[in-house]
DNA sequence: ATAAATATAGTAATTATTATCATTATTGAT
DNA sequence: ATCAATAATGATAATAATTACTATATTTAT
């Protein structure tokens, strides 16, 4: 019930996550903003980004290493998590929206979303490697 | 290096992990382990979780509601969180290998596995609501 | 049985996140 | 433009999940 007011640090939040790939932590969106609002606190950050992905306006990811990472985009899509670097990025394969159906079949309560996370190394991890292997 | 040294706890560990499909957090194996070894510390529950997680024994999975729950079962398959009561469960689907390969079409890293996490609601919490509702 | 090495229990320390609360900002009505 | 109501903030404390440390106990190969 409770009404929401604009704020800019929010309005800020939002804008980053908006414009960038990088799938940042709660401390990566503080530490940016910071450059806008010098002080802004931790948990003025966690309570936005919060309000956001509850609202739908952002999404929430889990991750192997800790630390939840957050994305601007809420169009369908999935996640690649490097194994090596750590990094997050998109997916840009075409989502698989008959699988929710698929699992329905075998699944005895009701599914209505899903997540894929794929694993492997970046192409940053991979170059880095052959050239350390060169050397 | 180092070699591994047997330890009773750790196989009290496994053996709970092997033959339970709740997929327990952490702190519900302690609580579990604990009836055998009634000083077990938590931190050797951590360790011996990690270093089975590690080994390719059991496998570690990160949720949504912060603790990282752990399954004694490494053949490949998915999993369902309940968006209500936060349980986790195994679903009985068959796997889709092949969708690596897909990801790899449109990826430019290399991508080497995937998790599939679906979400919804499970039977339990179904039926209590439909209880709830009727009173 | 002994020695070397690993594992443990107990505890302290970290990290990620949430809660509290007095002050400030936003908003809608005057 | 002022004001009152209410939501948001910054600062900080508290909690939760996990890891690190260390002296003692177990395991294992000899």
């Amino acid at each position: 019930m409770t009404a929401l007011k604009y704020s800019r640090q929010r309005e800020s939040i939002k804008d980053y996550l908006m414009h960038t790939d990088a799938h940042p932590t709660a401390d990566m969106v503080y530490l940016h903003v910071k450059e806008q609002f010098p002080n802004i606190s931790l948990g003025t950050v966690y309570r936005n980004l919060n309000l956001l992905s509850d609202m739908g306006e952002i999404i929430k990811i889990s991750t192997p290493d800790g630390a939840d990472r957050f994305d601007g985009c809420t169009a369908p899509h999935y996640h690649f998590f490097c194994t090596e670097c750590g990094c997050m990025e998109d997916m840009h394969m075409e989502c698989l929206k008959q699988i929710d159906q698929l699992a329905n079949e075998t699944f005895d309560g009701i599914v209505e979303s899903h997540t894929i996370t794929f694993y492997g190394k970046c192409s940053k991890c991979l170059h880095s490697h052959s050239e350390a292997a060169a050397i």
